[in-house]
Parts: C-alpha cells; sequence; structure tokens
DNA sequence: CCAAAAATAGAACGATCGTTCGTGCTGTCA
DNA sequence: TGACAGCACGAACGATCGTTCTATTTTTGG
C-alpha cells in the first residue's frame, strides 16, 4: 500500500507509476478476456502497451503478480461499472432487475474484447490450485452472492413469493448470462442474449408476485 | 487413410500405430479438459503417455493437427458416451429428459478430470480464429440442435405444450447444465448440479402436457 | 524369413517464455 | 547544483515451446 502519505499541495496527484500501471491492467485485462491470464504473455502485453518486457515486469515482479492485480482490476471494473450504477433502482424486484440488466448489456456490449473476463478466466483457472484460482472463485462466490441477496431483498419487499429460493435462483439467472456470453463469443448471434433475457424474465415473473413492477431487461 | 484395405483372416485388428494414436488421444482430452487445448503441450503429453516427443509428433504433424484430432476424438467420445445410450429411451419427453440426465451424470462424474471438455474448450478457442474454433463450435451448434431437436419431438408426441420454444429451450438447458459444469469444477459443490436439475424439472414442467411422462433426472 | 514400411527415439533448431541485471533517464527535494 | 529516488530500457539468462532431421527399432506382408 504506497498511495498518499504526507502528500504535499497538490491533492491526489496519481504518481506517473501508478497511471501506467493501471494502463498496463486496461489493457491486461482486454488480452485476457481473448487469450486467458496464462495467453497474457509479456511480451505481448509490453508491446500492446508500447513497453518494453523489463519496463513492464518491474510493476509486478512475477507473472503471477501481475495476473492477480489483473483479476482485482477486473473485479473493480466490474463492481464500478455493473453493480454500482444499478444499485440506483430502488431496492426489491426492480433493484434485481437492474443489476441483470446491466450484466446482459456489459457482457453484450463487449465491454472486454473477448466479453466477461470472468467468464473466460474462471473456466481457464477452475483446475489448476494457487492463488489466482482462489481469488477468482472468491469473485465469483461474491457475485453469486449478490444475486442472491438481490433476490432475499425482492421476497422481503414481496415482490418476490415465499417460495422463491435465493440460491436457486442466482444460480439459474448466473448460468443464464453466462451460457448467453459464452454462446455469444462463438457464434456471435445476439439471438442468445435475447433468449437469456427472456429466460429470465419468464422465470422472474413465475415467483412475482401479482402486480409486481419489474424494471426493462 | 490407413485403416484395414485387404486386411488378412484375423477381423479389424487395428494397426499399432492406429492404437498408440487413440492413447495418446485419450490422454490429451484428459489434459486438455483441465489445461486446455493450448496448456496441452506436446512435451506433457509425450510424458504422460511414456513417448518422446518426436515420436509422439509424427503421429499428428503439427499442434494443430493435434488439437483438431483431440477434439474430434471428444465428439466422438460424448456421442458414444452420452448421446447413443439416451437415445434408447422412447421418443419424446423421456427421451429428453435421459439425454439430459446423461450430460449432467457425464459432467458431475468427471469422465475428463477437468469435467466437460467442451466447456473449457469452448471458452479458450472462442476468440481465437481459425479450424480449431470453427471445429469447436460446429459441435456446439451439433449439440445445440439434437437437444433442439429432441424438444420439438416432445411435442410431436403431445408432451410438451405447443407454447414451448425448441430453440429457447436449448439454449437454457444447454445454459443452465454448462453452468453446473463450470460451477462445480470452481467449488466443487455437487449442490449445483443439483440446482440445474431442478430447474430443468421445473422448466420441463412448465411446457408439459397434464400426465406427461417423465424419465428421472 | 527377409525386405519394405511404419513407428519411435534422440539431438538439435530457432522462437518465445518468465526473469534478472546493469544502466540511463527524469524529475524532486535539500 | 547535487544527491537521490522512481521509472523505464536493452541485453542476456535458462527453460520450454513447436518442429525438423537422422537413425534405429519394431511391425508387417509376401
Amino acid at each position: 500500500m504506497p498511495a498518499s502519505n504526507a502528500s504535499p499541495a497538490i491533492p491526489l496527484a496519481l504518481g506517473k507509476g501508478t497511471l501506467t500501471r493501471q494502463a498496463i491492467l486496461h489493457e491486461a485485462m482486454d488480452l485476457a478476456s481473448v487469450n486467458g491470464l496464462e495467453g497474457l504473455t509479456i511480451g505481448s502485453l509490453a508491446a500492446a502497451t508500447g513497453m518494453s518486457k523489463s519496463g513492464l515486469f518491474a510493476h509486478f515482479g512475477s507473472k503471477e503478480e501481475l495476473q492477480l492485480a489483473t483479476v482485482q482490476a477486473a473485479r473493480a471494473a466490474f463492481q464500478e461499472r455493473v453493480l454500482l450504477p444499478a444499485l440506483k433502482a430502488p431496492r426489491g424486484l426492480r433493484r434485481l432487475c437492474a443489476v441483470l440488466a446491466a450484466w446482459l448489456d456489459y457482457a453484450e456490449r463487449e465491454m472486454f474484447r473477448g466479453g466477461c473476463f470472468f467468464a473466460e478466466v474462471s473456466v481457464e483457472f477452475d483446475g489448476r490450485p494457487g492463488p489466482v484460482r482462489d481469488l477468482v472463485a472468491a469473485c465469483m462466490m461474491d457475485w453469486m452472492g449478490s444475486l442472491a441477496r438481490l433476490v432475499r431483498e425482492a421476497k422481503d419487499t414481496g415482490e418476490l413469493s415465499r417460495g422463491a429460493d435465493p440460491e436457486q435462483l442466482a444460480f439459474e439467472f448466473d448460468a443464464l448470462s453466462m451460457g448467453a456470453n459464452g454462446t455469444y463469443q462463438l457464434h456471435r448471434d445476439h439471438r442468445t442474449f435475447a433468449m437469456a433475457r427472456r429466460a429470465i424474465k419468464e422465470r422472474l415473473k413465475t415467483f412475482s408476485a401479482p402486480g409486481a413492477r419489474f424494471s426493462p431487461l
């Protein structure tokens, strides 16, 4: 944790190192969403950022540290660009819809060139023990837990019926969204996202109380 | 195409080359289901099969050919061990259930060490143009098409309602199964398969005619 | 049983991998 | 101005990658 210790007058002027580090990680997320975190080569990343291998390498000290930093950057980006904005919707069913809609948009618009970063990386590392795998697994747990919590809140507001199982529905929504992302990446057919939205909508309708208000998916 | 031309008395005696090639591909599918088709190194595959790098390499001529052969072997294994056996169930809803049950069993029992081969490989190659990607995409299209056809047949027998959309349901079943496979590989929690089975069952019930007979999922 | 053919091994290739080291910039503070 | 971090670079390391070549063993067919 370097950051600002006893900084001078200038308020929060990001050091040059921090700046290039962010630029590197931005490119790293993009490359990793296409070729994975192993395919994320230090040489290719250096070329993509216009730096030398060694100059780039010095920012992280090892490839594993670079991978960990990339995953954490992707987690931050996901929370900032998907989760947080959708939390402005009113608590309950509409907030759940907002988060799902934001996630699907985020994947369909391909904010990373290879689609969802975590879809690629979680499959890549699920069979390789180590700190990277552990971090990725924690991120996915987080996400699944957030979905379950949103379902639970929609039950609390009475918009979803008592019979709705938060963990079960969270799994289904995640699977449908990830499935759409994967199928789209493979066949480049936007209908997969439409199908995911439709499936999620119908599933929500099955468990929603009469007169419950949705947000557009 | 060597194979048996004017073969002697002995019926269908597989040549030695064919035999070791099969042994290689068996190991290759296992390794690729864990580390992907790029992580499938010729050196590691040679070590796993007890051969020399060059001896193994001669069977394929290039890494890409090895990858293609591995994908085709996985396709054959999938059809032989999942699709074909389930086709013995009577046409209609029960056959659809049998195929889905076989798929989930096949993934949960981890017939390959890293779970479903195609779950790993389709994510790995969805962003890399080339013949391997094309072949993988064709395999997935095949599978999705098979699912849609099974749904259509269950409509023909009147077990699924006219409102059931084959492509839509095929997408959903595939997404839920793949999602269970992925989540299980990451967290090693068998409840994900139970959730997939439950979701599929409920979805089928939504569209099934009264009195329609299921096979156990 | 022998020769042709197929299968495998071993050594080496250039390329690229992650990583280390020494060096030179480029500002900042005293 | 001079000392001193911080940052980036180029060259090189050993390891491993896919691949090629040559030689040797093993299998096969007449």
